[in-house]
DNA sequence: GACAATCTACGACTGGTGTCGTATATTGCT
DNA sequence: AGCAATATACGACACCAGTCGTAGATTGTC
C-alpha cells in the first residue's frame, strides 16, 4: 500500500514543500520562493525539477512555454513515509519513543496538548 | 548547545544503533551483528567506523590489536537532532503535525497511550 | 621459526546529488 | 525583421556515501 516512488532527497523535499503550500507553479516561481531562503541558481532548480519529473515525484503541464509543475505525491503520504523510515532507522521501530522525544523537544501550546488528548481518545476507542 | 558533530548517514546510524544497544565493541563484533540484517563486507564496516572516528561520531581504544569502538554521541541527543531536522524539513517546523501523523501511523498499545497521557500532563504543568 | 589467521590501513571505483555553464528555442517588443 | 529577455535541454563537474580488494602488520599455534 506504500508508495513505489523513490524517497525524495533534501533538495527535492524543499521543492515539494513549496508545491504543497503554493500549489502548481512554474520553475521561475518556485525558484523565487527558494531564493528567499538560500542562494541558488535558476538552472539548478530547473534540473532538479526535471529529475523529479523523471522519478514521478512531480508532473508537468507543457502546454505553455513555461511548464507548470504539480506535486505528484501528497504531503501526508510522504511525511508518513519519512516518519516510518526514521522510526525504523533510529528508534528501532518504537514509534512511541519518537513521539515522546518529539514532544519534549519543543514547547507545545495548550491547544495542541488538547487536540493530542483527543487523538489519544480516538485511538483508544478504535483499539477496543 | 547542540552537537557540532556532523549528522550521521544511514550506514553510520546503523552502526551507532548497534553500539547504543550492545555497548563498546570491536569491528568484528559490530560486523557480525550487522551481517544478520544484511549482506556486507568486513572492510566496509571497518572503513565506515574509521570515517566515523574521523568525524568524532565514535572514539576508539587502540591499546589492543582489535580496536574497541565507543559511541561518542548519545542516542537521545542524536534522535532529537534527527527529529528536529525532519520537522523543519518536511513539516514546516510544526512538531505537533509530526506527532499526529506518527500516532496515526501504527497501532499504539493502551499502555503507551497511558504514558503519553502522563507526558501531556507533565507538559501542561510545566507550561503553567 | 614458520605459517595461517586476523587485524588495520589505504587506494580505487560506482552511483547519486547538487551545482552550474552553455547551447538552443521561443516569445514579445520596437 | 531584428533584438533582448527568458524558457528548456543537456553535458560537465565536484563531492560524498558506500563498497570492496589488496597490502602490510600482528598474533597465536605447531
Amino acid at each position: 500500500m506504500n508508495q513505489q516512488r523513490p524517497k525524495p532527497t533534501t533538495a527535492e523535499l524543499e521543492i515539494l514543500s513549496v508545491l504543497w503550500e503554493h500549489g502548481p507553479a512554474t520553475v521561475r516561481a518556485i525558484h523565487e520562493i527558494l531564493s528567499q531562503g538560500k542562494e541558488t541558481g535558476y538552472t539548478t532548480t530547473l534540473k532538479i525539477l526535471q529529475k523529479m519529473a523523471d522519478k514521478g515525484l512531480v508532473t508537468r503541464d507543457e502546454s505553455r512555454r513555461s511548464h507548470i509543475y504539480h506535486a505528484a505525491i501528497q504531503a501526508e503520504q510522504t511525511q508518513r513515509q519519512l516518519i516510518d523510515d526514521l522510526v525504523r532507522q533510529a528508534f528501532g521501530g518504537a514509534t512511541e519513543k519518537l513521539v515522546m522525544q518529539a514532544l519534549s523537544l519543543r514547547k507545545v501550546t495548550p491547544a495542541e496538548i488538547e487536540s493530542l488528548r483527543k487523538l489519544l481518545d480516538q485511538l483508544e476507542e478504535k483499539s477496543e
